[in-house]
DNA sequence: GGAGCGCTGTATCGTATGTTACGTATTTTG
DNA sequence: CAAAATACGTAACATACGATACAGCGCTCC
């Protein structure tokens, strides 16, 4: 079973002749980025000629120069996705279901917030504490629950906070209250819902900025969206995780409630009177 | 010190229009792949045009297309040589405020884990999937998205599952239906609220199978609890954080769908020819 | 409400890049 | 050692790609 081009070529590199023996090694030598450059590029940096270069390639199988880049930015991608995973997985000793499920929502949490910075978290922060007007929070059908959840933790320490529930209808109408004052968070994976962007977009008309929960590969709100927060959800099982997203909006609690930290604490003060 | 293109990015996000802030975040959003490819590729993965894409590369300081795909490359080339240097977010030596919420976030998962063994949860996997009962789910405050989350997927699996929202009286007075065939999931973390633990003993006394989602203090509902999961809740935040618990009801759902794949795989199946 | 500015997409252009044809060099084989 | 086959590079070609000019549009600010 061969799985990767560096496996390939290693299979193969006793049938080639010199010249793409040469190519062969230079590309293993600083495997794969001298592939991801140009003809020309490789071809010098092998010390051959760039029709050298490209017999390489067809004898790997490969239609034309633009599939074996492909392929290599495939297999890379694979790589990045989960570095932890291939590197230093340990084979799970239990075999149990348990392990492969937790190593990759840790490896998720963990890409999610490589790809995080501070900065970007601390904008949307100030942007929710501001309070200039309304936050709005909504989610799709199995993401609604972390809009509840950051409502219901947004919503003790800063007034005129909603949660959109129901039926489509219903929040479908709040929209007359929401204008460019106003913060909407939505979360939004795969599949993407058709009702959600069309809300975000009428949202987004009336100047609301929008701050979307969302996996890595976008949905289409993302277009309307003043901040986007793209979680990692992929996991060892018939569902998406929303775990990254999860601790990704806990973090926004926290950061949010710092903020807010003087006026935050004699909200709360004032609620524990009331009870 | 800006030493990635993603802090680069990051750092500049604020100061750019609509259309390039989409394609710096399609580029976060699967860093650094897309921009590796051409010009086109990544245009349309951002949903805008080839000159938005040209003028995002220019505003990021770069003279053209190639001199920033050569930069993407060379910080690949880096991230490759020495793996353990994460280049991307680095350890935050600010202590910025995202990295020890983090860090406590993924070792409380550890920590919640080491003391759940897998029997255990298949265990309670086995009970969930049995479906000699109905399921019913509820929440304290904070907690109650987590048990929304929990029965949104498993009413996609197995009939009979019931999530118990609104007033107190609502679901008080579903105790009714309740039997010992079925079984009753609880989310109940600190600060405990009496009534979700008079509902619990009134639902164990009529002989419910009680499922008991908690913190490391144990909710008292443990007393007439089946099954008791505790996961850890401390953070660095003025909130506890439920993601450990999250991430344990993501693991559920993943084993009771397993348990029902043929079941599960043909009701879903159906489902889908509902719409 | 009107004028100005800035952003964005369409269409066009030039060029860098991959590709191919062909001639020379090198190796292989009888 | 001769002749054929294979390998390799030079050079010409075509295309796909990045770059740019321009016009339309929406937005902001007066």
């Amino acid at each position: 079973m061969i799985s990767s081009i560096a496996e390939l070529i290693a299979d193969r590199i006793g049938t080639m002749p010199a010249g793409e023996r040469r190519a062969a090694q230079t590309l293993i030598a600083s495997y794969p980025m001298i592939g991801l450059k140009t003809v020309a590029e490789f071809s010098a940096a092998a010390g051959v000629s760039s029709p050298t270069i490209l017999r390489f390639v067809a004898r790997l199988g490969f239609q034309n120069y633009s599939e074996f880049q492909s392929s290599l930015q495939d297999e890379l991608a694979a790589q990045l996705q989960s570095p932890a995973i291939r590197t230093l997985n340990p084979p799970s000793p239990n075999g149990g279901t348990v392990s492969p499920m937790l190593e990759a929502t840790l490896e998720n949490m963990r890409e999610t917030f490589r790809h995080l910075s501070d900065k970007q978290l601390a904008d949307i922060a100030t942007r929710l504490a501001e309070r200039r007007g309304k936050t709005f929070l909504i989610g799709g059908r199995f993401t609604d629950p972390l809009a509840r959840y950051m409502a219901a933790h947004l919503a003790v320490i800063q007034p005129d906070v909603f949660h959109l529930a129901g039926q489509e209808s219903m929040w479908r109408d709040r929209l007359i209250d929401m204008g460019k004052r106003d913060v909407l968070v939505i979360f939004d994976i795969r599949r993407y819902q058709d009702s959600l962007v069309r809300f975000a977009e009428k949202a987004h008309q009336r100047g609301v900025q929008i701050v979307l929960f969302t996996d890595q590969w976008l949905s289409p709100i993302a277009r309307f969206a003043r901040h986007v927060i793209a979680g990692r959800t992929a996991v060892p099982s018939a569902w998406d995780s929303s775990a990254a997203l999860f601790v990704v909006a806990e973090t926004l609690i926290g950061a949010v409630t710092r903020q807010l930290e003087a006026d935050g604490a004699r909200r709360i003060r004032e609620m524990e009177g009331l009870r």
